[in-house]
DNA sequence: GAATTCGATTACGTATACATTAAAAGGAGA
DNA sequence: TCTCCTTTTAATGTATACGTAATCGAATTC
C-alpha cells in the first residue's frame, strides 16, 4: 500500500498533473509550452502527454496551439461569467431536483455538514478551509440533483472558478452572510420546496459572480 | 477546390467520420469497437482513432473499455431525461440573456427564418426537414444567448438528441402546436422580456422532453 | 531601411514497434 | 464435472522513428 490510488497509466498520469500543475499555478496562465517539454517534465514520452492535453483541452484549462504548443488558458471575467452562468442555473436546477427528490435529514447530512465546516472557517477567518467546505458543499448539492451530466459539467467548471479563487482568496471579504443562503437552501430541499430551492440557491449564485467579478476587476484582470 | 474543408489531420478526420458513422447508426448503440478494427476501416494507424475515441469519450457518444474496445453508448431514457433537463435549463438561459441582450428584428433574421422553414415542412409533413429546421432554431437561439460555453454544451448534447430523434422521427406526431412557442420566444426577445422569454423556452423544453420520454417508452428503450 | 525569399530548424502528426497485462483457453487435480 | 492454476493470446498503453510543414532568421533585393 505504497500509494493506494496511483493512476494505472501514464495518460491518466499525464492528466492529473498536468491539472494541477495548471490548477496551482505551476504552469501559469497564458504560458506556452511545447510536448516534448511537458513530456520531459513528467519523465514520460509524447504520447500520453498528447492524449492528456486533447482531454484538457475538452475541459477548456488549455488550448492546442499546433507548432505554438499548448496555450495555457487566460482567467478572464468574462470567462468566469461565462462559468457562473452556467453553474447558476445547473446547480438550481439540482437544488430544485433534490428538493423534489424528497430526502430525508440524514440523507442531507453532507450537506449540512459542509455549511457547519464553513461556519468553523469563518470564526477562524481560514479561507482556505472555507474555500474547501464551500467546493465540498456546492459538489454534494449537484450530486443530490440526481443527473450524472449536471455532476460532471459543475466538477469541470468548479476547475475554472478554483484558478480564478486562487487569484483571489485573499482579496475577498470572508463571505459571512453566505451561510444563511446555504441553511435556508437546506430548509427548502427538507421541506420539498422545489421552487424556493431553485430560487434561493440562483439568488445566492447570483451575488457569489457579482463579487468575484468585482475583485477579478479590482485585480486588473482583462475582461477578455 | 475539389473538398473545401477537409479535415486536415488525420485525427480530425476520425472525429468528423467516427461522430458522423455514431449519430447515423453505421456504429450502432451498445456495439463493442477494437482500436485496430476501427483503423482499419478508416484506413489509417491506430493513433489517431485512439485520440478521437477520447474526444468522443468526452462528448459522451462512447465509453473507452480497455482490452473490450470502444463501447458505442446506448440510448436510455434516463440518459434523454439528463440531457433535456439540462438543455432546458441553458437554452432558457439563452433566451433570457437573449431577451437581456436588446436585439433588433434584423438580428432576429435567422431565428424568424427557422421558424419559418419549420411552419414549411409542417406544411409538407416532412419530418426530416422539420428537424433540420428546429434544430437550427436552437442553435441560433443559444448563439444569440452569447455564452460560448453553453453553445460548446448545446452542440454538444444535440448530438445525443439527434440519435434519440433518429430512432423515434417516424414515430412522433408532427409538433404543430411548436411554432406558436417559438412565435412567442421570437416576440418575448424583440420586447427585451428576459424573464417571459426563459418560463416560455422552459415550458417548450419540458413538453418536447415528455414527448420524447414517452414514444421512446413507447419503443420499448430501455430506462437504464 | 523595409520587405521578401530561401533555407535551416523544429514541432507536430502519424505510423510502427514493443512491453504490459487482462482475458481467454486449456489442462490438471479433486 | 467443476474448479483452480497455467499457458497462451491479443488489445492496449507507451515509446520511438520519421515525414511534413510551419516558423524563424539570414541574406538578398528593392
Amino acid at each position: 500500500m505504497t500509494d493506494p490510488d496511483r493512476p494505472k497509466t501514464s495518460t491518466a498520469a499525464a492528466l492529473n498533473r498536468l491539472r494541477e500543475m495548471i490548477l496551482t499555478g505551476e504552469l501559469s496562465a497564458q504560458s506556452d509550452h511545447l510536448e516534448a517539454e511537458l513530456a520531459t517534465r513528467l519523465g514520460m514520452s509524447r504520447t500520453p502527454v498528447r492524449e492528456a492535453t486533447l482531454v484538457l483541452q475538452g475541459m477548456g484549462l488549455l488550448e492546442v496551439r499546433p507548432r505554438k504548443g499548448v496555450r495555457i488558458k487566460p482567467i478572464t471575467i468574462r470567462d468566469m461569467e461565462e462559468v457562473y452562468e452556467i453553474l447558476t442555473e445547473l446547480e438550481s436546477l439540482a437544488a430544485a431536483r433534490a428538493a423534489a427528490a424528497g430526502y430525508s435529514a440524514d440523507d442531507l447530512m453532507a450537506l449540512k455538514e459542509a455549511t457547519e465546516e464553513m461556519d468553523a472557517a469563518l470564526a477562524q477567518e481560514d479561507r482556505a478551509a472555507w474555500a474547501a467546505a464551500d467546493e465540498a458543499y456546492h459538489t454534494e448539492l449537484v450530486r443530490l440533483g440526481g443527473n450524472s451530466r449536471v455532476i460532471g459539467i459543475v466538477q469541470m467548471y468548479n476547475d475554472q472558478v478554483r484558478r480564478a479563487r486562487a487569484a483571489t482568496l485573499d482579496a475577498r471579504p470572508l463571505p459571512t452572510a453566505s451561510n444563511a443562503d446555504h441553511r435556508a437552501l437546506y430548509e427548502a430541499i427538507l421541506t420539498r420546496d422545489a421552487e424556493g430551492a431553485r430560487k434561493i440557491h440562483r439568488r445566492h449564485r447570483i451575488a457569489a459572480r457579482k463579487l468575484l467579478t468585482a475583485i477579478l476587476s479590482d485585480l486588473g484582470q482583462p475582461y477578455v
